[in-house]
DNA sequence: GAACTATATTCGTCTAAGCGAATATAGTGA
DNA sequence: TCACTATATTCGCTTAGACGAATATAGTTC
């Protein structure tokens, strides 16, 4: 009960929520990526994602200087339909979607300056669970 | 977003969560019969049921001295969802399957001593949403 | 090794919100 | 009106956590 009440904190912050809807809708991002998409300073963002990776509703890997962030994999059934609640209701709210259009034309201009791993010529569609 | 942040803050605290388990399974409750299934103070049980109604995830309704508290009805399709998600996670959860043992007990018992919506011969089935 | 970069952590401050005890409010019934 | 009851609110205290600025850490490149 703890761990549910945990993982409803996390998902209680609208920062919170509009990284997590980054991720779901590019698969993995680094830490400099939101920061421009959002505007948020790079002590949020990166404050907001130890947060999350804490409840459980992140991974991450690191890769050279980055530390590229993505939605954990689902770790049961109940774990899994959270996951797609959250991405139909994200789907559907004004902020997030200003946002996916945000990280999309950043992408594009080939995010990172230096280093990305979604190359402009390799934008995922949306994350689709299975 | 504000709002969706504001439902998620309401869930992350296990005394709440824990209340909308016991709504979830009777269907309707005054604030005494929830103070002595789960054991909190009445301020308590008081305050917390207010903060659920605030974020939109209770009604109530006032009966001579009782309030009663029910699950509010759904207002759109994604808060179906969100209430649908609730009762399938609190189900499998043993803090909130001891609660509801303890509390269909305390309705066979006849809850409030002298009143109550739910009379020991009607224990109502789990919720079901349609 | 030294400079550079991306990210994490610490520090000090401020606000939200948790708690019990006490008190207020409002409906009931004599 | 007065006592009684169920619930709500206030008070004082304490803790979690949000924030930016500053600093630390660790990988990269020269």
């Amino acid at each position: 009960m703890q761990d549910l009440a945990r993982v409803f904190q996390a998902l209680g912050d609208e920062a919170r929520l509009r990284i997590l809807n980054l991720l779901f809708k590019t698969g993995e991002l680094c830490v400099c990526d939101i920061e421009s998409t959002t505007g948020f300073t790079q002590t949020k963002v990166s404050r907001h994602l130890s947060y999350l990776k804490n409840a459980g509703l992140l991974d991450c890997r690191q890769q050279g200087l980055w530390m590229l962030y993505k939605i954990a994999t689902p770790k049961n059934p109940d774990h899994q339909q959270l996951l797609e609640y959250l991405q139909t209701v994200l789907q559907s709210n004004p902020v997030a979607q200003r946002d996916s259009r945000e990280i999309i034309k950043n992408i594009k201009k080939g995010c990172c300056t230096t280093f990305s791993t979604i190359k402009p010529n390799q934008i995922p569609a949306t994350l689709e669970l299975k």
